[in-house]
DNA sequence: GAACAAGGTTCCGGGAACTGGAACTGAATG
DNA sequence: CATTCAGTTCCAGTTCCCGGAACCTTGTTC
């Protein structure tokens, strides 16, 4: 209805949809007119949110975004201070690293860096994947408490890969082992072939939440060097959490059987 | 004035003047009454381009935006086939290496890969650098005529570091050269202890220009080690040239002196 | 090559939603 | 408790946005 929610419908459409969009198809996807269509895509190219391919006349989107949205998370002290401490274990370990946020039942990166390994692991900035078949995602939703995560999973989602849990109850089993013992751990869950320990840490002045990952190629670390891993993280995140003043992350599920 | 161009100048302000923004500075930076600027920022929030920090009460970008800027680029053959051509050509030498576009008097970095070495230079996408100062920039004016460069350069800005040219005539003069030989290098220009070499390809359907580059410490790489260097990309270069219909870039100087 | 289809733009009257001055809330400060 | 500063709400005026219809332009079919 408004200009900007028009725009901000394209926007989200494109990023789920493909990189690219006619007039046609955006007004069929959003049910707007076309003449509307035509007016908000032209307009939004004009300021530079979008971009038109000079050869194919559709719409892409803008370099504005690029350089706007690398400062999601510039200025969040927490964030800042995880992701040094992320960079110094991945020279430390040659690890992927990374940082992810809750967003529904989604987990989104937030900063990532790539290992050194041959067999590299790489979720860039931006990425969405399933909380429930992730570990960062399972660290994140164990500190909500368990009537919101059934809310959330009120309609249970297919699972991405086979060893992805298959129902509320069997995710729910998984939670609580990691509001017990403080870390979480996935071996080919939401991508083949990769596996990932993680912890959560969050900043009590603003409640955000982050998760602390490790990534890395499922067959070549074996459970040892994953123990040790998280133990990496958990120890990084404990620093993390005297400095921003959270609870450690073993104690804080809320739930009913927290 | 309209919605839109306040959210967009809004998101522009962002990007340049730091991650966090309150009504009042906005108001002032942007010339608008405290009430459209509080309104304008409210309704971006509930959109999801701007969020709440919930401590400070200010504003910073969303995470929308990081997930759709990051799909800049996507979908264009050229990009693709640039980042796959550097993604190999990182794999053998170790070092950094990316893809940057011209934009005014600037350079955008569009995809980037840090370097296996020691010391390593990161440019992640979105970074925004001096055209005139930088080895992808002056490769990219070079293919402009020599009235477009002039116009662009009207008030010549002031030079990041000292190696850079300090001049309109100077930087003609690597211009001229940039076209006689076919790619650029750049020695502490732009960012102290950097190093980068580079050419220029483009696409002739769209008539969009890329520049890849290599990226390095200015220190450890010699003269030898760069010719080489700028040799892989050339080759790569002239691979997607041909691909893409580019005339090679050595005879891509349309200006007088080209 | 006439007719048709598909993607896109332009036009324009009606009305929703944006604008901005002024008044108001609510902290923080001295 | 007066004062200042950041932010929000209110409301009348009006801008600019919406959307149906007509109109291009390009490519396809018979």
């Amino acid at each position: 209805m408004s200009a900007l929610s028009n725009a901000v419908s394209v926007l989200r459409w494109l990023g789920r949809n493909g990189p690219e969009a006619g007039v046609t198809q955006v007004a069929a996807a959003l049910g707007l007119p076309k003449s509307t269509a035509s007016r908000v895509l032209k307009d939004m190219a004009v300021h530079g949110l979008l971009e038109r391919d000079p050869a194919t006349a559709r719409y892409r989107v803008g370099m504005l975004l690029l350089e706007v949205g690398r400062h999601y998370g510039a200025g969040q002290p927490l964030v800042e201070a995880a992701d040094a401490a992320l960079a110094e274990l991945t020279r430390r370990t040659g690890h992927a690293t990374g940082i992810s946020v809750l967003d529904g039942i989604n987990v989104v990166v937030l900063r990532s860096r790539a290992g050194t390994r041959p067999l590299r692991v790489v979720t860039p900035p931006g990425n969405r994947g399933p909380a429930w078949a992730t570990s960062t995602g399972r660290c994140l939703l164990a500190r909500l408490d368990d009537g919101e995560i059934a809310a959330r999973f009120r309609v249970f989602p297919r699972p991405p890969l086979p060893a992805a849990p298959r129902s509320l109850a069997a995710l729910m089993e998984r939670i609580r082992q990691v509001r017990a013992v403080g870390w979480e751990e996935a071996e080919e869950e939401s991508m083949p072939g990769v596996g990932a320990v993680s912890v959560a840490v969050a900043d009590s002045r603003t409640d955000e939440a982050l998760a602390l990952y490790f990534a890395f190629s499922a067959l070549h670390v074996d459970k040892r060097e994953r123990r040790a891993l998280a133990a990496l993280l958990r120890e990084a995140a404990a620093r993390l959490a005297v400095r921003f003043g959270d609870v450690p992350a073993a104690f804080a599920g809320r739930g009913a059987y927290g």
